[in-house]
RNA sequence: GCGGGCGUGGCGGAAUUGGUAGACGCAGCGGACUCAAAAUCCGCCAUUGGCAACAAUAUGUCGGUUCGAGUCCGACCGCCCGCACCA
């Protein structure tokens, strides 16, 4: 009954050492048994973690324990995402190089990781900045340039000019660098492409195969591809200069509102504003403003709409009037063709540029019900369900109808021998810009020569390495500046040549990182037979926040790969999961500046005070853990106070795993008692029935009841964890620890135990422990012990549950009499319909209501309920 | 604006996918043990009425389908997320 507390600061460090030194996590390629693949996103490697950066690999260590025991060979691998602008950032205001401060914060994080207890194969750990796998990298860059997925072409970007850097959408604050200030400028770059776009459409379908996504990503990236459905169609200009182009195309996914037109508009980009603006300084300047029009959400977003009078007009392919030729700010030249037809009636965006300026607006599509003479402008514009008016021989059709019917007439209504209108299929999504103009990344093996134009660094001269003398005491790239690296002589003529001084956006590190795993260590990166064995990862889990960039990269990348004969799967993840947050409430002092949890102490009375003082605190709302927020709980102050096991178990309990969970002290404590209160049923049990006992022959009612409860336990808690509902197997483990504890009471007051309940607890405390073990593996190696079992706990395989004891031989049915309950009856389990009836119509209750008549109906729903109705 | 999701006790949440609403935990209250405390153990804990057995009301609001609705359908209210001039 006494036994002593455990002592999980002693006990988890001494588990993790044996796991280490009997090689336990160590995975092989030729292992015979069935393949298991759980992956957490690699981190990028910022520092230190919290806690709440704990919770996706503790979730990811549960999967892999429990599919070990299962008997699966896993793979749980773990790297660092090691390239990025922050490593840079650190050089520049700790002078030191990017790749020192890198690996040094590697080495913390790894520490900290492995205090967490998690079965990772630290042998097959990558860290994404090593020339090994960059260098594969870049050679995957070649090849793929090689079978046409990668193109060079000029485009716009935000440009620095005292930083002399590009800067990312999120960079540019109100216009200025985020951290020069200065007025960014819109450049056009040579910069390298992927050609995702291309993939578009098996991108999109592929998602149907992704049955274990949450529907959430897959409807996100759906719309990301944003396919849609329209036709081209080619207005001819009427007084367009000779030496412009003498049409003009435009996508539209509403032909049936053709007639509805009354402008059309160019992009400011198209080309052909460009050739007008070429002898029009008027259009200069308005093209010039709308590039000054800014580049962050905000502005798009309240930006007034301009246009352009250019004094053209089109024809109307349909017969309608002649229409004007603006060029206008909303238009996007990365869409479609960079040109519209405007159809103010139907249409927010033209309809607020045709009231601007005043041009026509003729409704086309009158709402069902609505009445002709009365459909007015007070209901425009109107974008709903309806039937074609004002349209010629499109009125009194329906939408889709007149869409077919424009679509039959234009695609034969044949213009210089081509069609006017053709049907095209259209994407939002756009090629995936690679060039990085910075040091920290992974060099594009490309050598630029003037004769030869961009030449492939040779296979023998792979991997293009990061020079190491380096400095970033001066704006710009520093491989740009750096005295010798980037001359070379060009791989195909010999004569003097650049190197491309870009890197690749860290994006591409981690599109393939997870096929890197695959081999086992110190071979090639990216090996065709490991990958095949290997991918895809079973179960992926990572924040939510990854749901479109990082997911269809790596789906590009891999269905890439396999076009060029790497791997052979089309996706590289077939299980995903995306887990919350951790937050934490957040603390202020009455001068306003953060405090970190520990310098705040909570009084009796509901107040808090910073600790020591009597000085107020503010508590605010629980929010994601941030360190410019210091609400921060480090894991190794945990470890110390409780136990990882006690986080883990805190951090699995209560909250489902895709949602955001609170970290409170009353939590981790309640987990900590938990964990107490296991290692006391284990000890109390050995206590009880110290040794190991055959199954018995028979059993009474209470130990067969504990039997059942256990293997139910075992059953329930396994398929729980095969979903991920972490919160509801640990609530399984709480409810059985009850009915584990009062048999144990029970027992403890007889004056004998009967050798079948001595094996009945025994049996207990041993699936107890096997249910808890994938979750707090050390209290499971320790209790292991206590149990007198041989082996590890780690490497016990799942307890085998007998089917008779899955099932009760009895069930208690609910009776509703009119769908109210209103009493219950035990019957056999096996009890047929009719002999459910005839128990149910015995029932005081029952007899009482009925009255003598005949009930009106008796529904029985078996193994559930019983409701009579009157 | 478009698209998606969610609303259950004081709190986190569960509910076998249409079948006993509130499992399990946290907090709270009462008790046992103790010189005392901690730890531990036992009990109570949606609301209202009742000594009680019990009854009535309860899953954001209103309506519907059904023998039966937290779960399905419609409308509304509130919150959260994604995309955003995508033609």
């Amino acid at each position: 009954m006494s036994t002593e507390r455990y002592n999980a600061r002693e006990a988890e460090p001494r588990w993790q050492q044996v796991w280490d030194e009997r090689g336990i996590f160590r995975t092989r390629n030729d292992d015979p048994r069935p393949k298991y693949y759980v992956l957490e996103m690699f981190p990028y490697p910022s520092g230190r973690i919290h806690i709440g950066h704990g919770r996706n690999y503790v979730m990811g260590d549960v999967v892999a324990r429990f599919k070990r025991m299962k008997g699966f060979n896993v793979l749980h691998p773990m790297g660092w995402d090691a390239f990025g602008l922050p490593a840079e950032n650190a050089a520049i205001e700790r002078n030191t190089h990017p790749g020192k401060w890198t690996y040094e914060n590697i080495d913390t994080m790894r520490a900290q990781l492995k205090l967490l207890g998690l079965s990772l194969d630290w042998s097959r750990e990558i860290a994404t900045c090593d020339p090994s796998y960059y260098g594969e990298q870049q050679r995957i860059f070649l090849e793929f340039l090689k079978a046409g997925f990668v193109y060079r072409r000029e485009s716009e970007v935000n440009w620095d000019p005292v930083d002399n850097t590009v800067l990312a959408n999120e960079q540019v604050i109100d216009g200025r660098g985020w951290r020069s200030g200065a007025l960014v400028e819109r450049r056009k770059l040579a910069q390298w492409f992927f050609r995702i776009s291309a993939a578009s459409e098996e991108l999109l379908a592929g998602l149907d195969t992704l049955e274990r996504w949450p529907d959430k990503v897959r409807l996100m990236q759906r719309n990301w591809i944003g396919r849609s459905e329209g036709l081209h169609v080619r207005f001819v200009l009427e007084n367009a200069p000779y030496r412009v182009e003498q049409e003009i195309k435009v996508y539209t996914t509403r032909p049936d509102t053709l007639f509805g037109a009354s402008f059309l508009a160019l992009s400011p980009g198209h080309p052909l504003t460009e050739a007008l603006a070429a002898d029009n300084p008027a259009l200069k300047g308005f093209v010039e403003e709308c590039r000054r029009g800014g580049t962050s959400t905000a502005e798009i977003e309240t930006q007034e709409k301009m246009g352009f009078d250019t004094g053209l007009k089109v024809r109307h392919p349909l017969g309608g009037p002649h229409l004007p030729v603006y060029v206008a700010n909303f238009v996007l030249m990365e869409y479609g063709t960079g040109a519209i037809f405007g159809c103010p009636a139907h249409d927010q965006r033209d309809f607020d540029f045709a009231s601007k300026y005043g041009l026509p607006i003729t409704p086309v599509v009158l709402p069902p019900g609505a009445d002709e003479a009365s459909f007015g402008m007070e209901s425009l514009p109107y974008d709903g369900e309806g039937t074609l008016i004002h349209s010629g021989f499109l009125d009194g059709l329906s939408i889709p109808e007149a869409k077919e019917a424009v679509a039959a007439r234009l695609e034969t209504q044949m213009l210089g021998g081509e069609p006017v209108g053709e049907r095209a299929v259209n994407y939002r999504l756009r090629d995936w810009g690679i060039s990085r103009q910075r040091y920290w990344g992974c060099p594009i093996p490309i050598v630029h020569c003037d004769a030869c134009g961009p030449v492939p660094v040779p296979e023998g001269e792979l991997p293009v390495r990061l020079p190491e003398d380096v400095s970033f005491d001066a704006p710009g790239n520093p491989l740009d500046r750096h005295p010798t690296w980037k001359h070379v002589n060009c791989p195909n003529c010999g004569r003097p040549a650049r190197r491309e001084t870009d890197t690749m956006d860290t994006f591409v590190d981690s599109s393939w990182y997870f096929a890197r795993f695959a081999s086992e260590p110190d071979t090639a990166p990216l090996q065709k037979g490991a990958a095949d064995h290997w991918l895809a990862v079973d179960q992926y889990i990572g924040g939510i926040e990854h749901a479109i960039l990082h997911l269809l990269y790596s789906r590009f990348f891999t269905r890439t790969l396999k076009k060029i004969g790497r791997v052979s799967v089309d996706e590289p993840f077939a299980g995903l999961f995306t887990q919350g947050m951790i937050v934490h409430e957040t603390y202020k002092d009455s001068a306003g500046k953060w405090l970190f949890p520990e310098e705040v102490e909570k009084r009796p009375d509901g107040t808090s005070v910073k600790v020591g003082t009597d000085e107020p605190v503010t508590v605010g709302p629980p929010e994601k853990m941030s360190k410019s927020k210091k609400n921060v709980v480090p894991p190794e102050i945990v470890a110390d106070t409780y136990g990882v096991d006690a986080a883990r178990w805190f951090m699995l309990s209560d909250t489902p795993p895709e949602r955001d969970s609170e970290w409170t002290d009353r939590g981790i404590e309640g987990a900590w008692r938990f964990m107490q209160r296991i290692w006391r049923l284990v000890g109390d049990t050995v206590a009880l029935a110290p040794d190991a006992l055959a199954v018995p022959p028979a059993c009474a009612p209470e130990a067969t009841a504990l039997r059942r409860a256990a293997h139910k336990l075992a059953a329930q808690t396994a398929d729980d964890v095969e979903r991920l509902r972490f919160n509801v197997a640990v609530a399984r483990v709480h409810a059985f620890a009850n009915v584990f504890g009062d048999a144990l009471n029970a027992a403890r007051k007889a004056p004998a135990l009967a050798p079948d309940l001595a094996y009945a607890l025994r049996e207990a405390a041993e699936f107890l422990v096997c249910a808890i073990a994938p979750m707090v593996p050390h209290l499971a190696e320790e209790c292991w012990v206590v149990l007198g079992r041989q082996g590890l706990a780690v490497e016990a395989g799942w307890p085998e549950t007998d089917p008779a004891l899955l099932v009760d031989d009895t069930v208690t049915l609910p009776i509703q009499i009119n769908g109210k309950r209103r009493a219950d009856v035990t019957v056999p389990a096996d009890a047929s319909t009719a002999e459910v009836e005839q128990a149910v119509l015995a029932l005081d209750a029952v007899i009482q209501v009925l009255d003598g008549r005949a009930p009106k109906r008796i529904i029985v729903v078996p193994q559930r309920i019983v409701n009579v109705v009157v």
